[in-house]
DNA sequence: ACAGCCATGTAACTCGTTACATGATTAC
DNA sequence: GTAATCATGTAACGAGTTACATGGCTGT
């Protein structure tokens, strides 16, 4: 039993790489890593260079995305698109897989609850700095979430990453009051 | 460079258990899990028995934790303490690192940003289905949060655990609120 | 010329998981 | 007597990371 590697349930990551090339464009590994950069960064992670392409080499051999080599400009470039087969298994497992928990790996929080360990000054200071990183990560999302105006009524190609966007703005939005309210607990004196 | 294990950066989930040793308490491996699975998955992760075992091996061999055999019952057990050194890594870790950002693997979101691979009854599916799991959730998170009433004021033992069990109960809020957001746009008939 | 981006990969390694194995104590 | 819980581990494995290696093209 399950020696055959077509047997094995394939990873999230997969579904989501090839979730990506489903809007239409044939990318290169290169590309493939930007959009992720851009998108699944904020659900789900951001694959490694080097993940990218050995997913894209399962996949091609799972024939559930096609390649195509190119020699546009004299540089060797692969481009990918997702088969037939590749759309049915994906649509295969949106439909049959649980909806499955989210999980937050939350450093911040983690440290928050050992604060004990440390003076109060120390974790004031860690909520500051993440304050900062969310409203960076929160004003990308946010440019993010502007390139798809046009295009996000029902119907249109970027109707769902637009509700994505707005999903991950809320979390975004919360995470600022959390820690807020955090800080003011630990008598911020701001 | 770096052959030696006491240069590397120890992973984060050793800090973490490290820190469920801080509350005073002399622990077995079993009961650290089940502190794990009260506290950390919240923030963090439930790591395995397994990895709990191994991680508690490693710790003792970097003298960060101690370990005292019993044998109360007959049945053989080992508890373990951390120790003085343990305390000063720990505190170290939690001054010095970085805030870091939190990581969201969140599979809903995902399935969301491909909507268009089915149809939106599916999606909605899933939607009340994960609306169903954030309940059950914040109502466990919400148990644990009631329990520490009583030792949640400045100065006592469980501030900081409840500071952190308040900011995941608003985290699981904004999860609802966006669930709920997403099946309006979709048209949720309910 | 040189930096930065585009493009593709290999190798080594660690974290963390699941499956397996063992056995004692407690509750029904 | 038998199921659940307490208690401790080993082994195999996979996902994903960092470090390394290579090279062409683009802008200054």
């Amino acid at each position: 039993m399950r020696q055959d590697p077509h047997d094995r349930p394939l990873p999230v990551t997969s579904y989501a790489l090839l979730g990506l090339l489903t809007f239409g464009d044939e990318l290169t590994g290169y590309e493939l890593k930007q959009r992720a950069d851009i998108t699944l960064r904020f659900y789900w992670v951001s694959p490694a260079m080097s993940q990218v392409y050995s997913e894209l080499k399962r996949l091609t051999e799972l024939t559930l995305v096609e390649a195509s080599d190119d020699l546009d400009d004299g540089r060797r470039t692969t481009r990918y698109r997702i088969t037939a087969q590749g759309r049915e298994v994906l649509e295969a497992w949106m439909s049959t897989t649980p909806a499955g928990f989210s999980t937050l790996k939350h450093p911040v929080a983690l440290r928050l609850l050992m604060g004990h360990v440390v003076d109060d000054a120390t974790t004031r200071a860690m909520l500051t700095e993440y304050l900062d990183e969310v409203g960076a990560a929160r004003s990308d999302l946010r440019e993010v979430r502007e390139s798809l105006r046009g295009a996000d009524a029902p119907g249109e190609a970027f109707r769902y990453p637009a509700l994505v966007a707005d999903w991950g703005l809320r979390h975004f939005d919360s995470e600022e009051d959390a820690a807020r309210a955090a800080l003011r607990e630990l008598g911020d004196p701001g």
